[in-house]
RNA sequence: GUGGGUGUAGCCCAGUUGGCUAGAGCGCCGGGUUGUGGUCCCGGAGGUCCAGGGUUCGAGUCCCUGUACCCACCCCA
């Protein structure tokens, strides 16, 4: 059997890499005038990390995540059929998410001592988790995104939505295709008993809604709100709202927010229910959606005031977002506007005959000295095909060297868009190329 | 974890109630007189029909098992 790759995974390869590459670009261009950094945290992380950052009561951790063993330790895990025998160390995962490994990365190297400067950096990382693969859902797919700390203020909220729009707009879209919801999820001061009330709520309409959402009840009763089920949404839409127990803080902050987007011409519709999937999320969140595209949320993110704390460092503010690749591809083809490519110019040096390729071969030495993308031919063929390939290639110019221009000291430049051929000197070819480019 | 689908040339696929020396289109390679592309014409190469087993005189076609990928549910980017 041919080798293949592994499920839910995809090789990144030509136009595909293209848009990857025109993706990081775009991104380091919308993020870097904010003062954002680029920055890269390893791959794999002690599970710990994860699960503490990003909480036990998600799918994301309960379910999905990639644990990683040495050979040695998978033995001994497979053998005694527990973890238990595994120093901390040894407990190690894939990251599901970028938030997580950075906040850790913060914390460990003291980024935000107390009261300092913010962090702010940006990253383009592959995340990995264990679900069972579908239309824009792999096992390995590639985030951008942004993580802001030590930064308290609304405007730091805005201006994340601000940066995701604006990457958004600048990938191709036509934000009036897409969606924002936003919302607040409150902080320490008010969720505990506002999470209390829902958690009351479902148990009083138990009877009426499904077992996953009993049982949300007790792990995590916010997410009931996310439930497919119609009889639990209809259930739920009687359900007290966050945004009605807001402490007199986080609605201001969240009025604020709302106000620097409004300033700033920023469309959103608020969405009560908006729960996200991470546990670290407080008071503002937001979702980027592209109706019609058939794929999920194309992004989201939100602010993190405790997850610093989490992972054991002094409480930090903390905000950010990130924005699925393959999905905002998956997106922008949806709507007609794929990612497009860049093609550079190319010029090929044909030769005319097998032992003029020496001359050839000096010829795109120089070419490529001078930074033009020059190709040639390295299987042999006739004049012929190596215009056909030329051709496929999508050369712009193409350099001819036979014997009647060996003779004369000089190189045939023909351009392939307008038909027309010139003679000119050996000792000019990188001149008169770069003149027809 | 649950359900459905698919696996035949490089690619997208056809292969009818089992009889094939396995096909089309696109792509690829070569040629269409002396050194020139995209169109057109002619020719050509290329396939363990996912794997293993079974039924049969005979299996790409039927049965079983495995495996891979895709899609959907859940959840999420």
């Amino acid at each position: 059997m041919r080798a293949q790759k592994a499920e839910g995974t995809k090789d990144l390869i030509g136009r595909d890499m293209r848009a990857w590459q025109r993706m990081q670009r775009v991104a380091a261009e919308v993020f870097e005038p904010f003062g954002f950094e680029a920055v890269e945290t390893p791959a794999i992380e002690q599970l710990d990390v994860f699960v503490h950052g990003i909480g036990t009561s998600t799918d994301v951790v309960r379910k999905e995540m990639f644990r990683v063993f040495s050979g040695a330790n998978l033995a001994r895990v497979l053998g005694e059929g527990t973890d238990a025998c595994l120093k901390p160390k040894q407990r190690l995962a894939l990251r599901p998410e970028g938030t997580a490994g950075v906040v850790r990365s913060v914390v460990e190297n003291n980024l935000v001592p107390q009261g300092g400067t913010p962090f702010k950096a940006w990253y383009a990382e592959a995340m990995f988790r264990g679900e069972r693969p579908q239309k824009g859902r792999l096992r390995q797919f590639h985030q951008v995104g942004i993580e802001w700390l030590g930064a308290p203020d609304p405007a730091a909220d805005a201006e994340c939505i601000i940066m995701l729009m604006e990457l958004y707009r600048r990938l191709g879209f036509d934000l009036s295709q897409l969606r924002l919801l936003i919302n607040s999820m409150g902080d320490p001061a008010c969720r505990p008993a506002y999470r209390e009330q829902v958690r009351s709520f479902i148990l009083d309409h138990a009877d009426e809604m499904c077992d996953e959402c009993r049982e949300r009840a007790e792990v995590n009763p916010l997410r009931a709100f996310d439930c497919k089920n119609d009889r639990c949404r209809e259930v739920m839409r009687e359900a007290p709202l966050m945004r009605d127990h807001l402490c007199d803080d986080c609605r201001d902050h969240y009025e604020q927010v709302k106000r620097y987007l409004d300033a700033a011409g920023i469309a959103y519709v608020e969405d009560p229910t908006l729960v996200r999937g991470l546990d670290y999320y407080t008071r503002t969140v937001f979702e980027v959606e592209a109706p019609g595209a058939g794929v999920g949320s194309i992004g989201g993110g939100g602010r993190y005031d405790g997850l610093v704390e989490l992972e054991g460092g002094k409480p930090t503010p903390g905000v950010g977002f990130a924005v699925g690749f393959e999905r905002a591809m998956l997106a922008l083809e949806a709507f007609g506007r794929p990612l497009a490519d860049e093609p550079a110019p190319r010029v090929y040096v044909a030769n005319a005959g097998a032992d003029l390729r020496g001359e050839v071969f000096g010829i795109t030495r120089e070419l490529r000295a001078a930074g033009i993308v020059t190709e040639a031919d390295y299987q042999g063929r006739s004049l012929k095909s190596q215009f056909k390939q030329a051709d496929k290639l999508g050369a712009a110019i193409v350099c001819v060297i036979g014997g009647d221009e060996m003779a004369a000291g000089a190189v045939r430049v023909r351009d392939m868009r307008s038909h027309e051929e010139e003679l000119v000197s050996r000792d000019t070819v990188v001149e008169a190329v770069h003149a027809r480019l």
